[in-house]
DNA sequence: TCTGGGGTCCTAGGACCC
DNA sequence: TCTGGGGTCCTAGGACCC
């Protein structure tokens, strides 16, 4: 719920970033990559850098970047594989360091978050110190550096966080705002991409200053909502509440997706894929306790275009069996006019599943047959038991995506 | 030797109902 | 019989984030 909470007068936002979250993590727990360039990439065969370490960095290395690229630029880069499940336990550590801090803590992902240390200001003298003992503590405990920003709202924090990487700490005072804010380049704000800077390079506009020179109703009848986002945002203005795990929004939509090793040429193929996909979504679905109606598919032809095409159906989808069936259905009326690259399925319009006992016989054979499967699986790891359908697919590692929130943050930080 | 994966929010247009 | 208007739900696609 986004319920309105009295606000102090100025309140004091602290964002903190992890440096090269994964690289760093590599580095950290392996010495002979220390202060080298490394590349951290997915274990599958068609991948990108997830994250580049500093001295990587420095020779255009980026995330994003394909291996051919990387090692073009820089011939002496270190690829590693990535390592989800130590990432997402430093993570969950380090985030729990945060609490000491405060109880308002914002996990926004698996290397970044929003504290609101106004409550806590009396118990640490200033707010500088809360972020000299959280470096410190990250430094000690994992031997990682991170950028913190301190400013009176979370896209001013953010702003500030990304001012001075690897290792900074800056503030931004409330009565500096404007023209600390003036000089700063659009693109720098959480929100201004790489379109909307485009449109105002092309009027000539560059800065925040220049930014505010705007009139709002003319960004409204140009951006709609966001329109009156930039306007706000262009003087540093930002109400929006460090939202604490426990009022977390539940999810809008369950996914997963996957580059094929190579270009599928069949629609048979497809559909083994989606019935892949489908057990995936299924189990995180049920571990979340949701059901959903509405089931995308997404293809992405090898051209690079893509293709989405959505169904809301008449019941709860929760089953992999169900998920399936349903997105072999949306995937009939869709086009295969070349091959395909990547394939993804979908669940969205999400409801809380509570814990009924189905009414009929076989829906309830469905049920504890499949929970029976779900809890060897989340014990023993993905796909240990699975369809034989699927016996034919080969490789099953996952990648971790940067935007992945600590699973169980709630329990973790609690203890 | 090409281009990962997981999300959120917004908009526009159409169907349908009253 | 010459053309309303509000509301809701749905789909497709795009921008953006990490």
């Amino acid at each position: 719920m986004n319920r309105p909470q009295p606000q102090p007068s100025h309140r004091t936002i602290v964002h903190v970033d992890m440096n090269a979250f994964f690289a760093s993590v590599e580095q950290a727990t392996n010495p002979a990559l220390r202060d080298k360039p490394i590349a951290v990439i997915g274990a599958k065969d068609r991948t990108v850098v997830l994250t580049a370490s500093y001295a990587a960095k420095a020779c255009g290395v980026k995330t994003g970047s394909t291996v051919y690229e990387a090692k073009k630029r820089c011939p002496s880069v270190l690829f590693v594989t990535t390592n989800p499940y130590k990432y997402m336990d430093t993570s969950r550590r380090i985030m729990r360091i945060f609490q000491q801090y405060t109880p308002i803590v914002e996990v926004c992902s698996i290397d970044e978050a929003f504290l609101d240390v106004t409550g806590s200001l009396y118990l640490f003298s200033s707010a500088e110190t809360i972020a000299r003992r959280i470096k410190q503590d990250i430094g000690r405990t994992f031997h990682l550096t991170c950028s913190i920003g301190v400013a009176p709202n979370k896209t001013l924090a953010k702003l500030a966080a990304n001012l001075h990487k690897p290792d900074g700490l800056v503030r931004i005072l409330p009565d500096d705002v404007p023209q600390c804010l003036a000089p700063i380049p659009i693109d720098k704000i959480c929100g201004i991409g790489p379109q909307t800077t485009k449109f105002f390079h092309a009027q000539g506009i560059h800065t925040c200053g220049q930014l505010q020179q705007i009139p709002r109703s003319y960004l409204k009848k140009k951006f709609g909502v966001a329109g009156e986002w930039l306007h706000d945002v262009a003087f540093g203005r930002d109400n929006a509440r460090v939202i604490p795990a426990d009022e977390e929004a539940d999810p809008k939509s369950v996914g997963h997706s996957m580059t094929l090793k190579t270009d599928a040429e069949t629609r048979a193929e497809i559909e083994m894929h989606l019935q892949h996909l489908s057990e995936m979504v299924g189990r995180r679905l049920r571990m979340g306790m949701f059901s959903g109606r509405t089931v995308a598919v997404t293809v992405r032809y090898s051209s690079f275009t893509s293709c989405t095409k959505r169904r809301t159906f008449y019941f709860d989808l929760r089953f992999a069996a169900d998920i399936f069936h349903a997105a072999r259905k949306v995937w009939q009326d869709m086009p295969m006019p070349e091959p395909i690259r990547l394939v993804g399925v979908s669940v969205s319009n999400l409801r809380i599943q509570m814990h009924q006992v189905p009414l009929f016989p076989d829906e309830r054979r469905k049920l504890n047959v499949t929970m029976a499967l779900d809890k060897v699986n989340n014990k023993f790891g993905e796909f240990t038991i699975f369809p034989a359908a699927l016996l034919a697919r080969n490789n099953r590692e996952r990648t971790i995506a940067p935007s992945w929130r600590p699973h169980g943050i709630r329990q973790a930080i609690r203890r």
